[in-house]
DNA sequence: AATTAAAGGTCAAAATAAGTCAAAGTTAGG
DNA sequence: CCTAACTTTGACTTATTTTGACCTTTAATT
């Protein structure tokens, strides 16, 4: 018997397919249709509607608030660079990060701009923050960039 | 459903493209329209027709008052970039970061990657730190990305 | 010139809605 | 059967919108 979590998710790649690849809900309302905590949608979005899994959540609070899941799919002759940003999950220095946009630069996968783009901001200078949560907020950062640049929005 | 500000919102801007970039209303009229609070058009006016966003607005009092609302469009004139990246010396929330992305990249001053890949650098979730370092070093991060690409000098 | 009426402005409280986090409950693998 | 991972719940937090009472400015009237 599948759980509940896995019953919204159902519910949710279905309106998802059926809308061109987006759907916009109301938390409070979905978590009313399925009789549950409305926490429990946002539990569904952290596990199931992540980055990595090819989704991007946008919201709202306050009156007319809402839940926005996209869904994006990955450049299929990008699939190289996921190797790259799955080994990014963890602590970069900057000499480590500015290696690897290099080698993105250097293979024709990112432009230019794209590579200042992205040394600026995994900057010491610029993220001055004390060690080593400094290397960890780089990694993040890195990692979060390269994940969407080589993802495109469905249509 | 949309929210009664983001409809109104709706409405202005159509009205403004309808009518070659500027508007003229009067404020307790479209209040009456809306059927809301007067000080709701300016709510409306202080969080979506903000300079950031692009847009002046002008208002006189009294009788024969009015609110008029003009667009302004960002052309690639480094002064006009060089405004923007001054502004963000500060405390950024992610929403107000959201619209000066948006807006580089309606005015076609950065690609769709590159608007993807500042959104995410500067998403609460990557940054991951706590309020209110978390909102200056999304300030610095994007402040940074912009000088970079737009090859400005440091003040 | 002084007064009054007509606008628009400000600010904070109330209403609305999503987010967080940790405790409690469940389930599946060893 | 035990444990670790996953799910469910709810109390508390944060964000955004809506409303209204009171303030200021300006035009019109006396």
């Amino acid at each position: 018997m599948s759980s509940l979590s896995d019953q919204i998710e159902r519910y949710l790649r279905r309106q998802i397919s059926k809308y061109q690849g987006k759907v916009k809900i109301k938390r409070n309302q979905l978590a009313e249709n399925f009789d549950c905590a409305p926490s429990q949608i946002n539990y569904v979005l952290d596990t199931r509607f992540t980055v990595e899994k090819g989704y991007v959540v946008e919201s709202q609070r306050g009156g007319g608030g809402f839940i926005k899941i996209i869904r994006v799919t990955l450049d299929s002759d990008t699939e190289v660079i996921q190797k790259v940003i799955n080994k990014l999950d963890r602590a970069l220095s900057q000499k480590e990060a500015h290696g690897i946009i290099k080698r993105l630069y250097d293979n024709d996968l990112i432009s230019e701009r794209e590579s200042y783009l992205m040394e600026r901001a995994v900057h010491r200078n610029v993220l001055a923050i004390s060690l080593p949560e400094r290397d960890y907020l780089r990694g993040r950062i890195l990692k979060n960039m390269l994940e969407v640049i080589f993802k495109v929005k469905e249509d």
